[in-house]
DNA sequence: ATGACGATTTACT
DNA sequence: GTAAATCGTCATA
C-alpha cells in the first residue's frame, strides 16, 4: 500500500473467461466497450470492473493483445497485511470477518485489497503496486486442485455449465467453501 | 433520456 | 431458503 505495508495472498480459487465464444464472458461476440476495453490489452493487464452498484472484481488478462481472454481472481489465502484486510472488509460490516473469509470472493479479495477502478488497466507483471509473482510453494500437483461450473452465470445457457473454475482442494479460503470447496 | 441488469455480498425470515 | 443494497454501464429510443 502507500505506506508501505504489503498485502500479499496465494490465489486459491481462479475462473478462465474464454473471449468471444463464451457467452459468461463481458467480451461475448466481440463486445468492446470503454468498461472492457482493459480486456483486449496484453496479458498480465489488470481488468477490474465495477458491478452491482458497489463491488469490484479483479481479472488477469492472458490472451494476446486483441484477444480478450482473462481469469477471474476469486479467492486469495491470505498470507501478509491480514490487520488490514480485516479493517478493509469489517468497514461495512457488522461484526468482525473470519480470517477465511477475508479474501473469499471476487469482490471481498478487491475490498481486502484496497482494488478499484484505479487498478484498471494496470501491468500486474511489472514493480507497480499490484502485481502477480509465481508462488514460493511451487506449483500445486493436478489431485489438489479441483474443478466445477462456474459461479453466478447461469444466464449464460451451455458455457454456464462448462467446468472454468478453479480451486485448492480443502482449502478454507476459497469461496463458499462449506458448499463449494469440496466439489468436483 | 430512459430503463434493465449485473462474473456479489450481506442480512434477515 | 429469500431479499435488499446500490449505481455504472450499455442498449434502445
Amino acid at each position: 500500500m502507500s505506506d508501505g505495508t504489503v498485502l500479499a495472498g496465494v490465489i486459491v480459487e481462479t475462473e478462465a473467461y474464454l473471449g468471444v465464444s463464451d457467452a459468461a464472458s463481458h467480451a461475448f461476440g466481440g463486445r468492446r466497450t470503454p468498461r472492457n476495453e482493459a480486456m483486449y490489452g496484453p496479458p498480465g493487464t489488470a481488468y477490474v470492473y465495477f458491478t452491482y452498484g458497489m463491488h469490484f472484481c479483479c481479472n488477469v488478462v492472458c490472451a494476446n493483445p486483441g484477444v480478450p481472454q482473462a481469469v477471474l481472481l476469486r479467492a486469495l489465502e491470505p498470507i501478509a497485511g491480514l490487520e488490514v484486510m480485516r479493517r478493509h472488509r469489517a468497514a461495512r460490516r457488522r461484526g468482525q470477518v473470519p480470517d477465511t473469509d477475508l479474501c473469499s470472493g471476487p469482490a471481498r479479495l478487491c475490498q481486502a485489497l484496497g482494488l478499484d477502478r484505479a487498478f484498471n488497466g494496470a501491468d500486474l507483471l511489472g514493480r507497480s503496486a499490484l502485481r502477480i509473482v509465481r508462488a514460493p510453494r511451487g506449483p500445486l500437483d493436478d489431485e489438489q486442485v479441483g474443478r466445477s461450473p462456474r459461479i453466478g452465470v447461469d444466464y449464460a445457457g451451455e458455457w454456464a455449465r462448462r467446468p472454468l473454475r478453479w480451486f485448492v482442494r480443502g482449502s478454507a479460503h476459497v469461496s463458499g467453501s462449506k458448499r463449494l470447496g469440496t466439489a468436483s
